[in-house]
DNA sequence: ACCATATACTGCACAGTGCAGTAGTGTCAA
DNA sequence: TTGACACTACTGCACTGTGCAGTATATGGT
C-alpha cells in the first residue's frame, strides 16, 4: 500500500514545489526555514522523499557530479495536485512543549534556584532564536532571500516568531520578579499578590505591567 | 532491564508526589493540568505509571470500593529522591508545533481564502483555550483549585498562557490585514510594505502598530 | 600527512500516537 | 423496563517519528 501522506509529507512536497532539491539539501533546508513551524528530525527529513517517490508525487535520480553521489528528488504532477488539495483541509491545533513550563508547575519539588535556573535557560533558547530571526531579517535586506518572490511570506512568519518571542521574554522578566519576592517554592498559595494577578487574569488583562514589590 | 525515565515519566511522577492517583484519574490531570506545557496522548498517561512501578518510583493496588475496579499508584521514598535530582537537571529547549503557520509558508500554492481559514482556524483554537483559561482563573478566585497550597504556581502558569495567547491573536489580526492588501498570494517578494515591515523587525521593532493601509 | 569538518546518507531500537476493542456503571427518556 | 448513550477504566496493535551509532567520501587548514 502506498504509504500515508503526513503533514511532514506535504510540508517536504511543498520545498519540493520550489525547486529540485538533494536528500541532504531537504534535510538543511527543512530545518532551518521549517524548526519553528513544524520542527522535525533530521532522519524523518531524509525518509519522506522516499514516501513521495512510492507514492508518485515525486521522481527522483542520482547525480554524480562534482565530488561524491546524492539523491536529487523532483515534483510530479500528481505531487503538484496533491499539494493544492492539502491547502483546503482542515489544519492541526498547535502545540507547544516547553519542559521548563513544567519545571515551574512543580517548581515546589526543588528550590527557588531550580525554577531559575529553568528560567534562565528558556531564556537563553528563545534568546538565541530570536537573535537569529532578526540577523535573517537584516540578511533579506541585502538580498538575501533563496527564494526572492516568496519574501513577503517568511516575512509575515517572522513577524509572528518576534511578536511571541518577545512575549515570552517579557513573561520571563515577570516570573523572575515575582519568583524573587517568594519566601520560598512552596505553600505559598493564594496570598495577596497571587490573588492580585488571578483577579486580572480573570479579567483578561495583563499583570504584566503593574510591579510585584509595590 | 529497567525502563528509561523520559520527561514524561518525570511528570506523572510529580503528579503522584501530590497524591495518589488511579490510572483514569491521572489521563485526565495530566491532560487538563498539562496541556499547555507537556502535551501527551491518554495512551502514553496510562503506561507511564507502570514503568514507573517497574522501577520501584511507585507502588500499585487495585480498589474496588464503589462501582468497578481501578488501578491505584502511590510514589514512594525512591520516587521521590528522582524527583528532586530531576529538579536540578538542565530542561529541554522549547518546541512549537503550529501547522497554521506552515500553511501561510506556503501560501502561495493556495488561495488567499485558504491561508485565512488556516488563521482562523488557529485564532479559533487560540480563543478556546484563552478563554478556558480566564475561566478557570474565576474558578481559582472562589476556591477552586484542587491544590490550594499550590495556587501561586498554577497562576504563574497561566500568565505565561495568557501572555503568549494574546500575543498571538494580536499577530494573527496584523496577518489579515496584510493579507488584505495582497493582490494574490503568489509573488509578491520584497514590495514595499514588505521592506518596511523586514525593516523594523531587523531593528527589532515590532510592525504590529503602524496601520498597513497608510 | 594528519585532523577536523561538511557532505550524504542508512539501520535500529525505542518513544509516543491513534484507533479499535473490551467491559462495567449511571442516567434519562420512549 | 429496556434501550440508547455517555462516562469510567483500561489494553493491544500498527504505525509515526526520534536519537544515536555507524559508514563512507570530499574539503580545507596546519
Amino acid at each position: 500500500m502506498a504509504p500515508k501522506m503526513t503533514i511532514s509529507s506535504y510540508a517536504v512536497l511543498a520545498l519540493l514545489d520550489l525547486k529540485p532539491w538533494t536528500g541532504y539539501e531537504l534535510t538543511q533546508q527543512a530545518q532551518r526555514s521549517l524548526r519553528y513551524a513544524w520542527p522535525k528530525s533530521e532522519r524523518l527529513l531524509y525518509s519522506e522523499p522516499k514516501k513521495l517517490v512510492e507514492r508518485g508525487y515525486a521522481t527522483t535520480h542520482t547525480d554524480t557530479s562534482g565530488g561524491r553521489s546524492r539523491n536529487v528528488y523532483e515534483i510530479t504532477e500528481e505531487g503538484r495536485a496533491a499539494l493544492e488539495e492539502w491547502t483546503s483541509t482542515r489544519t492541526q491545533p498547535p502545540r507547544l512543549e516547553i519542559e521548563a513550563l513544567l519545571r515551574l508547575l512543580f517548581a515546589d519539588h526543588g528550590t527557588r534556584r531550580d525554577v531559575l535556573g529553568a528560567l534562565d535557560e528558556l531564556e537563553a533558547d528563545v534568546g538565541e532564536h530570536h537573535e537569529a530571526i532578526v540577523e535573517l531579517m537584516a540578511s533579506y535586506l541585502e538580498g538575501g532571500h533563496p527564494f526572492p518572490e516568496r519574501t513577503h511570506l517568511s516575512v509575515l512568519f517572522a513577524t509572528f516568531q518576534i511578536e511571541v518571542f518577545k512575549s515570552i521574554e517579557r513573561w520571563i522578566d515577570f516570573a523572575r520578579d515575582e519568583i524573587d519576592q517568594w519566601p520560598s517554592t512552596e505553600g505559598l498559595g493564594m496570598n495577596e499578590r497571587t490573588e492580585e494577578i488571578t483577579r486580572l487574569l480573570a479579567d483578561d488583562q495583563s499583570p504584566l505591567q503593574g510591579p510585584p514589590g509595590g
